[in-house]
DNA sequence: TCCCATATGTCAATCGTGCGTCATAAATTT
DNA sequence: AAATTTATGACGCACGATTGACATATGGGA
C-alpha cells in the first residue's frame, strides 16, 4: 500500500497537520521539523495523492491535448512541444488522438470533463461548435474556428498560400496547380487555397485544383498523383502539406519528370523532420515552437484567470524555406 | 459550476443513492427510474467526477506512457497505437516525453505515482533499475531490461541484425559497415549489433562499426556520414534505424555514390511512414502494431490482477522489407 | 394472509488531503 | 514580567462519490 500522509507523520514523529503544513509550506515551521518530515517522506517514498488534493477543489494540473494523430510528423512535433511546455509549467498532458473520428472525439471530450482537466488544447475538429461550448472549460483551438469564445492560434495560412504561389511563379512556373489535402471551409487549408486562388488571379493565370484527401491511404494518393502527373502538363505544384509534396517528388521521379527542371514543387508545414530529411523540398514553414508556446500560454492564462481577455484569433508568421525543389533552373 | 450527483438526484426526483446505483448498476433498479436518472444526467450534461470516484479506491483508468519523444516517427506511431488500444479498453493516456533527460524522467515517474495511474508503459530508460522498482505499480517495459519483475516487450533485434547483414551480403556487398545509433549494452541496438557481428564472423568478413549517436543534430550526423562515405570504401551499410539510413541515402546521392549499384543500404524500424514515403529503402520492420497491442494487453493484465504471471521477455518477430536500396544490381 | 423479491430512501462512514479554528507551549521582544 | 511571535498539536469539516446497513413500500405468488 502506498504510504499516506498519516504514515509520514508517524514516521517523522509529528502530527499529520504538521506534515500537511510542510508539504504546502503553510504557517509557521522550524527547519528542524521540515527536515524530519522531508526525510520521512523520502524514506517512505511518499508522494501526496494528487487525486485527493484535486478533490479538495484544487486544480488537477491535467490538460487534455486533442489532435487527430501524433504519427503525422507535424502533429507529432507540435504535440511534443506542447507537452514540453506544459510540463515546464507543472501540467500533465492527457494525449487524445481522435483519428478524425467524431465519436471518439466526443467520448474523449467527456472523458476529459470527467477527469476534471484544467483545460483543453483542441487540434482535432470533427465536432460541432455546440459540443465544444458545452464543455465549460478553458479551451484554445489550434487552427480552426470553434466558437466566438474559443481563441484560435494559427499561422498565416493565407500568406502562406500567397508566398507559395509567388515562389512557383518567380522560379518560372506558369501552369501552377494546387494539391489540397481537403476542401472544407473554416479549415486552415482553405485559407492556403484562398491565397493561391487570389494570387493566381492577380498573375492572370488559370487556377487548377486537385483534392488529395488526407484520409486516403498514401498508396492511393500516390496512384492518383501519378495519374495526374502523367496526363496533365504541369509546371508547378503547391501542396498544402509536405507529405503530399513528398509523394509528388516520388512520383515525378518514377515518371522521369525532373524536379525542378520540368516541375517545381512546394510543400507546407516545414517540420524539423522535413528540414532534416528532405532538405531538397521547398516549403512554407509554420512556427511550430511558437505556436505550441502560444497555445500553452493562452490556455494557462485562461486556466489561472477565467476572465482573462484573449483575442479571438492569433496569427503567427510563416516562413518560406527555399530549396532545390523550386529553384530556378537555367 | 459542474453539476453533481446531488443535482442529478434533484432533477430526476430521486435520492442521491439511487443515482449512484444507476451509475454503477448496483442493486435493484426499475427501468423507469433508470430512465429518469439517465435523462436527468443528459439534461444537466452530468459527468461523474472521476477524481472523487478514484479517491474511493477505484481505478483512475489513467496509464502513463513514457517515451523519449513522439516526434520521432517510430515512437510517434508506437505511441499512437498504444493510445488507441488503451482508449478502446477505457483507459486514458498520460503522455510523457522524457527527451532522454534523466531528471525529467524521474519527475515524471513521481508525477505518475502522485496521479495514481493504474500502470506505466515505459519506453524511455535513462533511470536506474531501482527507481523503477520503487514505483510499486504495474510496469511493462518496451525494449529494455529494467528489473526482473518488469516484463519486456521487444522485437527480435538479434535476428534483425542477422537478416540485415545477410541481405547486404546476398545482394553482393562484402565491405559491410554497421552504423549504430548508440552503443549501450542492454539496449536493443546492441543486439542488432550482436547479430551483425556474429553474422560477419560467420561470413568471415571484417566488421566495421561507426557510432552515429542519436543525440547528435541531424546536420552533424550528415556531415559525419559524408565524411565516412567519402573516405572509406564501403559496399553495404546496415543502419540501426531508418532515419540514419535516410541520411546515408541523401549523402550518397550528393557524393555521386549510386544506390544500390555502388552501395547497398538497409535501415531498421520500418514505420508506416518510411514504407509510405521511402519505398526505396530496404529495412527491417518491427511489428509496431503487435508490440503496442502486447504492451497494452500485458499491462492491463497486471492492472487487473497484480499476481498474473507474465514472462520476463516477449520477443515478437521482425520482417525484412526488401526494396531497391539493397537490390542486387546486374 | 403472509412472505419474499423488487424497488427506493435515509443515514453514515469512507477515500486522502487541505485548511481553518482553538489550544498550548516555547522562544523572543518590549 | 507581560506581550508577541513562532512552532506544533488536536479536531473537524469539506471535496464528490461509493457503499453497506437498515428501513419502508409495493406487488405477486403460495
Amino acid at each position: 500500500m502506498r504510504p499516506k500522509l498519516n504514515d509520514v507523520a508517524r514516521e517523522a514523529g509529528v502530527s499529520p497537520t504538521t506534515v500537511s503544513r510542510v508539504i504546502n509550506n503553510h504557517g509557521y515551521l522550524s527547519e528542524k521539523t521540515k527536515n524530519k518530515v522531508f526525510q520521512a517522506m523520502k524514506k517512505l517514498n511518499y508522494q501526496p495523492n494528487s487525486i485527493a488534493r484535486s478533490l479538495h477543489g484544487k486544480q488537477t494540473n491535467l490538460i487534455g491535448v486533442l489532435f487527430s494523430s501524433v504519427s503525422n510528423p507535424f502533429f507529432g512535433e507540435l504535440v511534443e512541444k506542447i507537452e514540453n511546455k506544459l510540463f515546464k509549467s507543472g501540467y500533465k498532458t492527457i494525449l487524445c488522438n481522435s483519428a478524425d473520428n467524431k465519436e471518439k472525439e466526443r467520448v474523449y471530450l467527456n472523458m476529459l470533463i470527467a477527469n476534471q482537466v484544467d483545460g483543453i488544447i483542441a487540434g482535432a475538429h470533427n465536432l460541432g461548435i455546440k459540443e465544444y461550448e458545452k464543455v465549460g472549460l478553458p479551451i484554445i483551438s489550434f487552427d480552426r474556428y470553434l466558437s466566438s469564445t474559443i481563441p484560435i492560434v494559427s499561422s498565416d495560412n493565407y500568406l502562406g498560400g500567397v508566398l507559395a504561389t509567388q515562389e512557383l511563379y518567380q522560379s518560372g512556373a506558369r501552369k501552377i496547380y494546387l494539391f489540397a489535402s481537403s476542401h472544407t471551409p473554416n479549415s486552415p487549408t482553405d485559407k492556403r487555397r484562398t491565397g493561391y486562388l487570389e494570387t493566381m488571379e492577380k498573375l492572370q493565370l488559370e487556377a487548377h485544383e486537385k483534392v488529395i484527401a488526407s484520409t486516403m491511404a498514401s498508396s492511393v494518393k500516390a496512384l492518383m498523383i501519378k495519374q495526374i502527373l502523367s496526363t496533365e502538363q504541369i509546371e508547378g505544384i503547391f501542396c498544402t502539406d509536405d507529405l503530399t509534396a513528398l509523394i509528388v517528388l516520388q512520383q515525378a521521379k518514377e515518371l522521369g519528370i525532373r524536379v525542378p527542371q520540368d516541375l517545381k514543387v512546394i510543400g507546407y508545414d516545414g517540420t524539423q523532420f522535413i528540414q532534416n530529411y528532405h532538405p531538397e523540398l521547398t516549403t512554407i514553414a509554420q512556427p511550430i515552437n511558437d505556436m505550441a508556446e502560444l497555445l500553452v500560454e493562452l490556455l494557462l492564462k485562461r486556466v489561472t484567470d477565467e476572465q482573462s481577455e484573449l483575442k479571438e484569433h492569433y496569427v503567427l508568421p510563416i516562413k518560406l524555406i527555399r530549396n532545390q525543389s523550386s529553384s530556378q533552373f537555367m
